[in-house]
DNA sequence: TGCAGATGCTCAGTATGGGTAGCAAGTTCC
DNA sequence: GGAACTTGCTACCCATACTGAGCATCTGCA
């Protein structure tokens, strides 16, 4: 289990680009849901989210919009993990954004160093240098 | 043309119900561009474009993307023209992370492998070991 | 030590999205 | 009456979204 076995070659995508998998599954195990129980919520194949969550297919509105209800999030948050541009005003409004970033600068339970600290490992981790 | 020669029975949908389609066939026709141009345009093939114009596809978000960009609209506005609710659920209560460890978590761009790390130094720092 | 249940994943098949080629009907020009 | 062009639509085909059944692994629990 997460592992990544071999990374199936990709055509074109830059192997471990998959934005929409890892968050959709970063929101389930956040909710504390396995793979089953979302499918049934979701009226999707446990197997089909298995290698959505993977990055091995590109899901369709339609299941994007079950998973959404099923993990209680907007869908248009899938919608920009997913690759498309909103390009209409960028965001404006767009509240919920919280990237992990802003919550580490917003902690109040970090002090001035150890923000910074936290804040030099997670850039070196998503190479935001 | 612009007959319906005989609605096609349908399976199930009530068969006019076809909002989509009618609206991109609306907006292509307000742009006085014929099926092929538009086809050009969205590098999507015309007989797709009719057969989606028709409501006997549905088509994809990459697709709908090119249709929008094609007639110059948000994607927006195509995505609420087809069936798409918005609906999030109830909202409020919902996950998307709140806390820096809920952030952490949920953050895509993070391996498990770096999300545990990242976690650890975190915990270390306030203390919740 | 077993077994039973849960987990995520894979394999094989079906349904559907989407492209290519070609059709029939309508214009315009000869 | 043609061609030569456009229009939208359809028949055929392939790629991919999606499902169902089953596998392998990891727990409990007797």
């Amino acid at each position: 289990m997460t592992a990544r076995p071999s990374e199936p070659a990709d055509s074109g995508w830059s192997a471990s680009m998959n934005v929409l998998g890892d968050f959709i599954r970063a929101q389930r195990q956040l909710a504390k849901m396995s793979l089953r129980e979302m499918a049934a919520m979701s009226n999707v194949s446990n197997a089909y989210l298995s290698q959505v969550e993977r990055g091995l297919h590109q899901p369709s509105l339609k299941v994007l919009q079950s998973i959404a209800d099923a993990l209680q999030l907007s869908t248009d948050q899938l919608l920009k993990q997913a690759g498309w541009s909103t390009s209409a005003g960028s965001d404006g409004a767009g509240p919920v954004a919280q990237s992990t970033e802003d919550a580490i600068k917003a902690d109040p339970r970090l002090s001035p160093e150890q923000r910074t600290a936290l804040l030099g490992v997670y850039r070196s981790f998503v190479g935001t240098a």
